[in-house]
DNA sequence: GTGAAAGCGCTAACAG
DNA sequence: CTGTTAGCGCTTTCAC
């Protein structure tokens, strides 16, 4: 900026003046500075502008995997508001490890990001996200909430949802439906097999332990897993595959088998509709979450102190073939 | 950072010392400033160092869209190598279009990013890009190269993929091979155009523009172009999908239809094995694009000055029945 | 309208 | 080992 000063023969602020566009400066002086800042391809930086006022235009996104449909269709739609908000996003997938979600957060907190969208891991730390937002950055959970922490966030109603889509499944018959879920560190996993049982119990079917599997989908050895669940004498009929993660594992494991079950998976996928039949799923609407999210965030950056909310979003329930008739899900 | 050094009764510099530990510090003055950094709840603004020291520890990642999973894979990835290094990443989707891709690239610069990985979106200007070079970031194109601008580049080599692919559908017989691809203004799209064709003449077969339909998937009525394309005395036995958006619109267009078609697809997706039969692909890898990326990335940040790099990568064949014998692909 | 001076939070360079 | 001074690139304050 001095530089260009220099070069049109201007002060320093004038220069500032003319980038900022907001004071009013003199039309030839005016004209001087901006071929001055053509020819020495001046830029102004960011952060020693916003060193100086407090702000960074920039906020964070911390979720377990861009790489997971749900979390990149979310992931795009805080994008898409952040652009219309002229702000940045600092983008970073904790791989459901807690030390790496803290590293992550802390870093975009040392970078005063001013606000912060977080998906939090299993086992999350609350100590450390309440300095975060002492610290003065704005806060929204988003997926699963977290308990001590007053910071608005956007869910899916994952327990109604699981109820509805096991009601489904009951309604056609079946009362042995076996259950795939993440890990009972995981907010969804248990909220979804509460669902599930909830709907178990209001038919007056009883919960067997043996019928549910609640572990890390991307490690699980899913044929072993399948083979102890679909073992014995009364064998389940059906699946609810309690994500998305898990409906590609076990549909993908079942192509190989002949057990002819019916199917439902939390969380729709793309080609869900292609296969034959379609599998039914109970879907939430990933896009919604983060630009609900998005927008909540701005209103607290922009000053909002309103009571913190808690947005829960309905699932929909899109029946497709698979939960209405037995399978298989990939005729051979 | 002052009002530590007033708490632990030490001077600002002795403060900075204890934060960046490289620096000799004499164990009673650490203990205090450590106690005072923690009793105020200290930490260091990353950007204020930064300004100092001119490098901010950010790389920037714009693509078309962190919702396709070759770029949420790609993103990953990126992200991962990043975390090694201790750099955050400030990540944005250039929804195809250029001036958004522009006004992105430049919120980065002007955020003083260390390095940029782009995709650059078609019909980019290549004259900002290289004010962004001049101004001292890296760059590093993935997916599509830049002409006139000098940067390293990871590519797919997609012409010979898709030559590879379209002789695989020869060698099963078709001679009569539709291609639907992406606009003609992406790279990629007429590069797996222009490997069809070299394979189609290689077999003296002669190029048909009918059977060949170059537009973007998400706005193309995809059943009225089949019809277009599938009508006639001379019809197409095979399809030849040049990414994964056309391969799954294209596939949900042909459950609802008998003709029988043998379907190959450029770039893999889940549940291409699920499918029946299973669907072949040529694959590429989203992953090592990233990986590698970023890795010649932060060697050129870390100051290597060798000669400009253009990788790239081999694709593979992956054979799974639908291009091996004629669809249905989704046995009904 | 314009400019000089101070300072955002930090580190580099130097002197002690 | 420790402190002082200057300055990163910009905006704010206030005087002209």
């Amino acid at each position: 900026m001095n530089d260009v000063a220099a070069h049109a023969g201007v002060s320093l602020k004038t220069v500032s003046r003319v980038v900022n566009g907001l004071d009013h400066v003199r039309p030839d002086k005016f004209e001087r500075v901006t071929r001055a800042i053509e020819t020495l391809g001046f830029r102004r930086n960011e952060y020693a502008r916003q060193l100086r006022q407090g702000t960074t235009a920039t906020i964070g996104l911390v979720l377990e995997d861009v790489a997971d449909p749900f979390y990149s269709l979310l992931t795009r739609a805080v994008e898409d508001v952040a652009f219309e908000r002229n702000h940045v996003v600092l983008a970073a997938s904790s791989a459901e490890d807690p030390l790496r979600a803290r590293a992550l957060i802390e870093s975009f907190g040392a970078r005063g990001v001013d606000g912060l969208i977080v998906a939090p891991a299993g086992g999350i730390d609350a100590g450390y996200l309440r300095s975060e937002l002492d610290a003065g950055s704005s806060m929204v959970f988003v997926d699963r909430p977290v308990s001590g922490i007053d910071a608005d966030t956007v869910l899916v109603d994952s327990r109604e949802g699981a109820q509805r889509g096991t009601e489904h499944l009951i309604g056609h018959g079946h009362r042995r439906i076996a259950f795939f879920g993440d890990d009972e560190s995981v907010y969804t996993a248990t909220e979804r097999r509460a669902g599930y049982r909830a709907a178990l119990e209001a038919a007056g079917i009883p919960f067997d332990d043996r019928l549910v599997v609640m572990t890390v989908p991307s490690t699980a050895p899913t044929s072993e897993l399948l083979d102890r669940v679909l073992a014995g004498p009364d064998a389940p009929t059906a699946l609810f595959s309690g994500n998305n993660r898990w409906s590609v594992r076990l549909l993908r494991a079942l192509r190989d088998r002949s057990d002819r079950l019916a199917f439902l998976g939390f969380d729709d996928f793309e080609l869900s509709d292609v296969l034959n039949p379609g599998i039914t799923v109970i879907a939430q609407d990933a896009s919604a979450v983060g630009r609900i999210a998005a927008e909540l965030l701005f209103r607290r950056i922009t000053g909002d102190t309103s009571p913190v909310q808690r947005v829960q979003l309905a699932t929909r329930l899109i029946p497709r073939g698979s939960a209405e008739r037995p399978g298989p899900f990939a005729a051979r």
